[in-house]
DNA sequence: CGTTGAATTGAGACGAATCAACGGAGGTGG
DNA sequence: CCACCTCCGTTGATTCGTCTCAATTCAACG
């Protein structure tokens, strides 16, 4: 809620301020505000007024849309550094919700609009990652158009233990907290919760991954679930 | 094949060259090559170094993508004035293939990519057309992953007729030829040609559209057929 | 007139959704 | 501390939509 230095920023390297100029950092700095969301708050919806855009500090945050009849459908999940919200754009055509406690950077769009006016650098670097969103968006059509549930099911844990990295590693294993809920899991992939269970405990009993209890997930058999996600 | 005046060009105000200066405009001119491609032939292939891009002077195109068992997807259409290629990219992450006989304006990507450098107003421009692409690909993730196959078809056919606009109307029909087969609207839907085909008999018996043979189609009801395609 | 490729139509199989019941974790209040 | 509640996840039985396989029609063309 308060003004923060970004010289103290855990993402100051990383995420999209990282390519603009000490003097446009300053002022965006000025009118910067630093906002926490709990788990489960939404931080814009959809059809709201564009009004902020900013970076993700901490925390994981879903993009998701419905339709009138309730459909869902997540479209993907931001990360630390990961750039928030529509410059240019009228109203936000989907909403953004924090799936964890989030830490977030935000500024008026406006005042961001004009600053990134005089700034190529940071102008590229959002051209750059819009155009990276759009592959990895392209990318999930053939998965969601053309996979199996096994396929989306193994894809994304593979890419949910990346992501997680060597949170913890025992041996060959790796251990992690999926952020999601099953029915979360189930809009992402367009799914049901009821498919997404049973193809986790498909692939439990196949011993490529352990279900310890909660949202914790085990991945034993990371070269098979590989295999079994979608082939490219 | 050969050089060609930016002023005699078709798309010189909407495409995105029109955002050049005049002097960038003046030494791309000199470098771009016109170059026509048949009705089906390949403009660019997935997994190729992307070594140019380009601007969509007549004719429609297509990305797409397929798995190594031969699982297409198709992501989206080109259309006149729309740009194409990968700058900054390494390699296509699709192919870009031709649906009708068109006609490309190309540059060498790098050429390309120093010309943007310097100008701010492309690389804007460039910047919310990526946007608006992400915006539509998002979308269609919605579609593939959560629309029957009458709406997936019922919207495809709507988008047909809105692009297609005035080709020829009658009363309140609108006529037009459909510039994919039935396997290529499968692979843009996630569907098969047998439930395309039968999707669209269905529309014909309800009596949304006629198809008086080859690739025609007239809409017949554009208010039903646009109820029955996907609720927001 | 036969050939070729695309589109249509039909019959059956399969995968995921749906409907429904159950079990466990966490919270609340008695 | 326990009964109760709710939320979430699991599991089972069944239905439904789309794919698959197969045959037929149609149009274009040599």
């Amino acid at each position: 809620m308060s003004p923060v230095e970004c010289s103290t920023c855990d993402v100051q390297g990383t995420a999209l301020c990282s390519a603009f100029s000490e003097a446009d950092r300053a002022a965006l700095n000025a009118i910067s505000r630093h906002k926490t969301y709990e788990k489960g708050s939404t931080v814009m919806w959809a059809g709201d007024e564009a009004i902020v855009c900013g970076s993700v500090i901490s925390g994981i945050l879903k993009l998701s849309a419905s339709a009138s009849d309730g459909r869902k459908q997540i479209f993907g999940l931001l990360y630390p550094a990961d750039f928030v919200g529509q410059p240019h754009a009228g109203q936000m055509p989907f909403s953004v919700t924090a799936l964890t406690d989030c830490h977030l950077c935000l500024y008026p769009r406006a005042a961001f609009e004009d600053v990134l006016e005089n700034n190529i650098a940071v102008e590229r670097l959002l051209l750059r990652r819009t155009m990276a969103a759009l592959d990895e968006a392209r990318a999930r059509m053939l998965l969601l158009a053309r996979g199996t549930s096994e396929e989306k099911l193994a894809c994304f844990l593979i890419e949910m233990a990346d992501r997680a990295g060597g949170t913890t590693t025992t041996g060959q294993s790796v251990m992690l907290e999926l952020p999601l809920s099953r029915g979360q899991i189930a809009d992402l992939l367009g799914l049901t919760i009821e498919t997404v269970s049973r193809q986790m405990t498909h692939f439990k009993s196949d011993g490529l991954i352990d279900l310890p209890g909660g949202r914790m997930l085990i991945i034993r058999n990371r070269a098979v679930l590989k295999a079994r996600a979608m082939l490219d």
